[in-house]
RNA sequence: GCCCGGAUGGCGGAAUUGGUAGACGCGCUGGACUCAAAAUCCAGUAAUGGCAACAUUGUGAGAGUUCGAGUCUCUCUCUGGGCACCA
């Protein structure tokens, strides 16, 4: 037998297997449907590198070993080819984009050819040609049609770099994901679709779909919903009304200014009238304009803003007139623009309050509910609820704090006390510090606020549920008073420092403690003060009560945004729409798509917000569909996600000239059972696409309202140094260069060994080693010829690989099912005998990893077939029973001895024989034994 | 700051979900073959002590629950990702 060839080897299988065509795919409604897909790539000019086929591979592992079950498997691939880099590409190396688009197809294909994916090319799709982009054309006329795209005049993200607009998905940080340009914003005329609207179809349904739930976290703080209320505030003197969103209507009252976005329509028109201080106000208005994404936000920036001067509003809860700024904290298109500012307990609240000395008024105190272990309170005992003092009082010259140890239980607190009735708080403070303590001279530092706690006290025996204020004194000297001698008996003063402190004091104690230190604001839920009626009551019920009393709603919020859907690029689909000056924008027929994209001179950006097509006169200039008048074409394109917005359906049917997608068709393909693919979509396509595909079924034109049923994201191959593979660090490793050294299975069968299959993991060329070793060993195995029977040893693994293997790979766990056929092929080696039927078994389960080497040997074996063709292996149970099992001994917890015995052993058996051995002996050292546990074909641990 | 993950030998990683930690692979060490090397084959490989049997320690750190914790609970550290003035 020669040595083991895989170039001659795979590249005679691959012509074999596309002769024969035996990756084409049709509907076959005898059998069950799978349709499993790519994420499809972005041909771009450098090519593929070793990471990206990884998912593909994965795919293609899934699909040959359904197929091998009997399942009909859609698998198909195609191509992302509209969107800025290929223009990008384009224009740098002087040729069209279409022309650099079908290059780059052609070479991507080159590539993955070599790996022998088992694609129906025949429904290759690519989002450039006009047989596709008809039908995204006609997708956008339908949401047109039906109100979801509007014209917007808004500022938008502006790229400068690019020169295009941005939909929100598409920053970072502030800056263009693309080119990590900060984005400004910019007033140019944009075609806008209300995803919104399906914002909360978006949310509640990522509930039924079974993909990995980090994927739906992501979605979810995307989407990010937001409970709260609609508040009016007058204005006074006015007719005007600002309508705020909050999501804490129960600090209404502690609402000491508002605050308008600086684009807010209201400026404008409150500046006819009232505002004095215009001129200041169009300054700020202008340079919150100019300032980049990331100026107005940078971290650490201090808050900037204007009073508006001669107006204020009035506060519906108790009829206040608080001022009324503009500033850029607050963002024009979330809410309302507009906001009720609530210092006390909003943290950038606060924070501009205090810059620009407005009132800050508290309103929700603290309500803690201790959980340590003797305070927390009884279920048994009523509440007794009690005004009170806490007083932290710091010794005169130490860093340390005065607290009190209780004698008769364990439990130490600072100084508490009742508020009795005619005394302010700060004079029972003073009066139970000298009380308790006998301390006289008392300098107050700090009030420390209110607190309310809800605990066991300890020493009284009572569930108290108290209303603290808090003080914060500082000892002047030791001049102390006399103890009375029943103080003294119920406890003693001890000095503490911090650390003792943190460690001795109950919960809610030391959360005045810390108040101390540090310049907190409270900005959870509580008990209502300063609050009227409200007072007393919790905050998370006093929400929609307030809301209530001041005539406001309760509403959701969403942190999604409307999709910027226009670009002012050359390349991507024009949109369908025609301006008319008499009847507006009319929408182009459906029966003149596709709205072919015209050829250009010169398809650069104008960079004026114009797009190239603007320049195309005899393009622009035609006539309305409506009138017949004079009417210009909408010359924006779309954005790249368009077309991957709806691939996937368009693999079922490629090829339809009269709808978008068969009904049949559609009915026994849809929707994609498994889809695998980067993280870096979750925001993006994977929002688009089911926005996309839930508008489609609204319209009717697909049956089933979620697109990708279940969702599998790859972890990135990292270069061999740890860092991203890239061109800038001269670390990328291509796949042809590793398939013509060790070959496709080779490749194939180290991806997928690599590691978790969502993992990151680094690549090794050292490492690729092992599975090319494991196939020359496998080669070699096969020239030794075979038996009459398998040895029981082989059987007995064969078997459990089978099994193994089968559950691997519908779990996603490849590394495991390869490490899996590792100890089988050991094994073999070891015990050497096997059938010619078991190799068999054993060739089968490897194809769908290492298709080529499967079925070379497969042919060895003198079968004609394709082994993708063939039935997937099943195991015998009998193989997987063990007579004989290794039961462990443990003595206290530590394994000392392990015992073979019969796998029906009986617990009074198998604990005899534990006993009985030598090394568990010496570590009973003759004790008794407290207890013996055993658990079935695991162990017998002895507790002495 | 907020929301998700992750941390196991020299390296990539296993661990039936609370039951012998380190499967499998790489690397490394020793041996066989060879004039020699590569390749291949055999043996070893968590650390420490011991000729060995074995013992002690050991899954980022610290506490806890348990006969028993990589796995469960709490606190913390580091780290990857996402969001970030979202009211």
């Amino acid at each position: 037998m020669e040595r083991y060839n895989h170039r001659e080897i795979e590249q005679k299988w691959r012509d074999k297997w596309t002769a024969a065509n035996v990756y084409k795919t049709t509907e076959d409604s005898g059998k069950k449907k799978f349709y499993i897909l790519d994420m499809f790539p972005y041909p771009s000019g450098v090519g593929l590198h070793v990471g990206h086929p990884k998912g593909y591979i994965a795919t293609d592992v899934i699909s040959r070993f359904k197929k091998m079950n009997n399942y009909n498997v859609l698998h198909p691939m195609g191509w992302d080819s509209f969107g800025l880099p290929a223009e990008q590409y384009a224009l740098k190396n002087k040729v069209h984009p279409r022309v650099a688009v079908e290059q780059n197809i052609m070479a991507f294909k080159k590539q993955l050819e070599k790996i022998s994916l088992n694609y129906d090319w025949e429904r290759e799709i690519a989002t450039t040609d006009p047989s596709f982009y008809k039908w995204t054309q006609w997708a956008f006329l339908q949401m047109f049609k039906k109100g979801l795209v509007f014209q917007s005049n808004e500022p938008i993200n502006w790229c400068p770099s690019c020169m295009t607009g941005l939909a929100n998905e598409d920053l970072e940080n502030g800056a263009c994901e693309r080119c990590g340009t900060p984005i400004e914003k910019k007033k140019i005329p944009q075609w806008v679709i209300k995803i919104t609207n399906y914002a909360d179809r978006l949310l509640a349904d990522l509930d039924n779909l079974e993909w990995q739930d980090h994927i739906k976290e992501l979605q979810r703080n995307w989407i990010g919903r937001s409970e709260g209320a609609k508040i009016q505030f007058k204005i006074k003197n006015e007719e005007l009304k600002i309508e705020v969103f909050t999501t804490r209507p129960d600090t209404l009252f502690g609402a000491t200014y508002m605050v308008l976005a600086p684009e807010h329509e209201l400026v404008e028109k409150l500046k006819v009238k009232s505002i004095k201080n215009t001129e200041e106000i169009e300054v700020y208005q202008k340079e919150t304009q100019t300032k980049t994404e990331i100026e107005r936000t940078a971290e650490g920036k201090e808050k900037t803003g204007v009073k508006l001067e001669g107006v204020t509003a009035i506060n519906p809860a108790n009829g206040a007139e608080i001022p009324i700024y503009i500033a850029d904290y607050v963002l024009a298109d979330y809410g309302t623009g507009a906001i009720m500012a609530v210092p006390a307990h909003d943290m950038r609240d606060w924070e501009f309050a205090k810059k620009y000395n407005i009132e800050i008024k508290e309103v929700v105190q603290f309500l803690h509910v201790d959980k340590t272990k003797n305070s927390s309170p009884r279920q048994d005992l009523p509440f007794i609820e009690r005004d009170a003092i806490i007083a932290i009082v710091k010794h005169w010259q130490e860093n340390t704090y005065l607290t009190l140890k209780w004698k008769q239980v364990d439990w130490a607190t600072f100084i508490t006390g009742g508020i009795e009735d005619g005394q302010t708080a700060e004079e029972a403070a003073r009066m139970e510090v000298l009380e308790e303590t006998g301390y006289k001279n008392l300098k107050l530092v700090k009030f420390l606020g209110g607190l309310h706690s809800k605990f066991f006290h300890n020493p009284k025996n009572v569930n108290r549920f108290a209303h603290f204020q808090s003080f914060y004194f500082e000892l002047e000297n030791d001049e102390q008073d006399e103890i009375s001698p029943e103080e003294q008996e119920k406890h003693s003063i001890v000095w503490m420092t911090k650390e003792e402190i943190k460690k001795t004091i109950n919960e809610s104690q030391l959360i005045d403690f810390e108040r101390i230190f540090e310049d907190k604001i409270f900005t959870g839920n509580g008990i209502m003060v300063n609050s009227d009626e409200f007072n007393g009551i919790d905050s998370e019920v006093a929400k929609k009560m307030i809301t209530e009393k001041v005539g406001g709603k309760m509403t959701v919020n969403y942190k999604l945004r409307d999709w910027v859907f226009s670009r002012q690029r050359y390349w991507g689909e024009p949109i369908p729409l025609i301006h008319c000056e008499k009847c507006g924008v009319v929408a182009v027929p459906e029966n003149e798509l596709p709205l072919m994209l015209p050829d250009v001179e010169s398809y650069e950006p104008t960079g004026t917000g114009e797009s190239p097509l603007a320049a195309i006169a005899e393009w622009v200039n035609t006539i309305c569909p409506e009138c017949g008048g004079d009417a210009k074409r909408e010359t924006n394109t779309m954005p790249q996600w368009a077309g991957s917005s709806w691939y996937h359906l368009r693999y079922i049917d490629p090829n339809n000239e009269n709808i978008l997608i068969d009904k049949d068709k559609e009915k026994y393909w849809s929707p994609v059972d498994f889809y695998v693919g980067g993280a870096e979509h979750a925001t993006r396509h994977l929002i688009y696409a089911r926005f996309w595909h839930k508008f489609l079924y609204d319209i009717g034109a697909v049956s089933y309202d979620e697109p990708y049923k279940k969702l599998q994201t790859v972890g990135i191959i990292l270069a061999e140094d740890g860092r991203k593979m890239s061109k800038r660090w001269g670390n990328v490793v291509n796949p042809d260069d590793v398939i013509e050294r060790f070959g496709s299975d080779t490749f194939r069968m180290y991806e997928m060994f690599m590691g978790p299959f969502d993992a990151s993991v680094a690549w090794s060329t050292e490492s690729l080693i092992g599975p090319r070793k494991f196939l020359e060993r496998l080669w070699k195995f096969f020239g030794r010829g075979f038996s009459d029977v398998t040895d029981p040893q082989i059987e007995k693994v064969l078997h459990r690989t089978i099994k193994k293997i089968t559950e691997d790979i519908d779990a996603m766990k490849y590394n495991t099912a390869i490490a899996q056929m590792m100890i089988l092929l050991n094994a073999m080696e070891k015990f050497k005998a096997m059938t010619v039927r078991d190799m068999e078994k054993f060739l089968l389960i490897l194809s769908p990893f290492c298709p080529h080497i499967a079925q070379e040997l497969w042919a060895q074996l003198g079968h004609d077939t394709f082994i993708l063709q063939e039935q997937w292996p099943s195991y015998d149970v009998q193989y997987l029973i063990d007579d004989e099992i290794t039961l462990v001994v443990q003595v206290n917890g530590k394994v000392r001895d392990t015992i073979t015995v019969n796998a029906a052993i009986s617990e009074d058996e198998a604990k005899t024989i534990a006993l009985a051995s030598a090394n568990v002996q010496k570590h009973i050292d003759g004790r008794e034994p407290k207890k013996i546990i055993f658990v079935k074909g695991k162990l017998v641990s002895i507790v002495v």
